[in-house]
DNA sequence: TCTATAGTTCAATATTACCGAACAATTGAA
DNA sequence: TTCAATTGTTCGGTAATATTGAACTATAGA
């Protein structure tokens, strides 16, 4: 049975959304997932500088709460998935739209 | 000749971007702009509720410098025009994704 | 049991948002 | 010109949020 770290929110707001993607940590973090299509610990899925863990840990939850991943605990570590269905359930095309932007972005600037 | 309130930015970031969308008040006065396709003063761009004026030149100021208007002062009055093409030309398509889905959004809650 | 690992929570500090009040600039009327 | 009204910015104080290291919880594996 699946032990989430929190129930996953039923209420994705836009703002939410966009509050959790527009910081670059976590716009960074939520790639990474969608990447790799599956599950990935947070510390898989953390981008590389010199981030704090409770730091990371705070942005995993804001990426929670948004309704943008889905947090399960397993063994000692918790397997993140991209709600990729409920995003385009609730936004169609936001993320076919968003994505490609942020690695254009990102290719940019580093 | 145009005086601007501060020259346009021309580093639109992504993040900037949805940083300065992902605030509601922000989100209803860029498409308020965006609905006029002209200009709108500050007053006339801001919505409804009981928020201070020094709250809202805060507002304004962060659209402009995430590059999403230009603010021209006209007489006593500021004329805020959005940054279309410039935001088409950085990030294609996002505007048209964004907009209705935060149209669809406002009808939903308010 | 003992140690290592993965995240969370907590308390403190630093950064940012919000407001009212004071200010500057322009308009229009007296 | 002078005076009042209008529009928005700037400033100082306070409230809210972000970031961090340290302490803590829970699990895995030797």
């Amino acid at each position: 049975m699946a032990q989430f770290v929190h129930p996953p929110t039923d209420d994705i707001t836009l703002s939410g959304v966009l509050a959790a993607l527009a910081d670059p940590v976590r716009l960074k973090i939520f790639m990474s997932l969608m990447g790799h299509a599956g599950c990935m610990s947070c510390t898989e899925a953390a981008p590389g500088g010199g981030i704090a863990k409770s730091t990371l840990s705070h942005h995993f939850r804001i990426l929670r709460e948004a309704g943008l991943i889905r947090t399960i605990k397993r063994g000692v570590e918790n397997r993140n998935v991209p709600r990729n269905e409920d995003i385009e359930a609730r936004f169609p095309g936001l993320l076919a739209t968003l994505l490609p932007l942020a690695d254009q972005e990102f290719r940019r600037t580093g």
